[in-house]
DNA sequence: TTACGTGCAAAAAATTTGCAGTTTC
DNA sequence: GAAACTGCAAATTTTTTGCACGTAA
């Protein structure tokens, strides 16, 4: 554990919202100002190798970049809306149950899912 | 509807597997050599924005890069073998009534959606 | 004809790597 | 002290863009 990487996962722990390799970069560098991009890259995957971040694309609604977040218990799925960008958050019991039937039904051991969703949020429906 | 598109669609459509935007280029090169790697990402974002192609990661097993595969009639689940890199299709009832379910639950239009796995098919699981 | 699509070349964006020096335990 | 981690610089990989020319409808 070093200092470096103190500095990363405080980023990625305090985050309010989700953020990409080079948010993460800044906000990490205000915290050490010596943590180089590399790092920040090298600590991602090693994150999410232990299966404590999860990566998620947020439907590329603006670039190509991955975001991040901290892996709680419970997976939730990702609602983004495509035209005000807004990103929603939902624990649902079926997503639980549907993974235990995926489980089950193709003998697959799950390790990490995600579930990302496109479309238009209650106030932008048309 | 130009030679390029019918090439670049050929290939989509009868792919044996995903593929991403390298071995499209490459594949519609062998229909039209004239086919140009911008004309291919044109023409993917053209596609996804239509709704005809789906784009995925399949875990980013090797490489940041997507995959795109031709969009029917209904959605299925992607299972991404962490060893031995298997990606298997899965389509749920259970899937379909949780998107449904989302939309009632969180008034929210869904567009598009993307369920991917991680994990340990049966002949790698532990 | 005319709006749209294309190749080309160059740039931008996102990520990875080799290496020599530094830090952690 | 050994193993692991880091910054730096450079290289890769993936995707996008500007522009002059070409082509489908």
């Amino acid at each position: 554990m070093t200092a470096q990487r103190r500095a990363i996962l405080k980023v990625i722990e305090t985050a309010s919202k989700h953020l990409d390799a080079s948010q993460i970069l800044r906000k990490a560098r205000a915290l050490d100002n010596s943590v180089d991009r590399s790092t920040v890259y090298r600590t991602l995957d090693l994150l999410k190798r232990q299966g404590l971040i999860d990566e998620l694309d947020l439907m590329h609604l603006k670039g190509e970049g991955h975001y991040y977040e901290r892996k709680l218990g419970r997976d939730h799925i990702h609602m983004a809306c495509l035209r005000c960008g807004k990103i929603t958050e939902f624990v649902s019991e079926t997503f639980e149950s549907l993974k235990t039937q995926l489980e089950r039904d193709c003998r697959f051991h799950i390790v990490v899912s995600r579930l990302e969703v496109g479309g238009y949020c209650a106030g932008c429906r048309h």
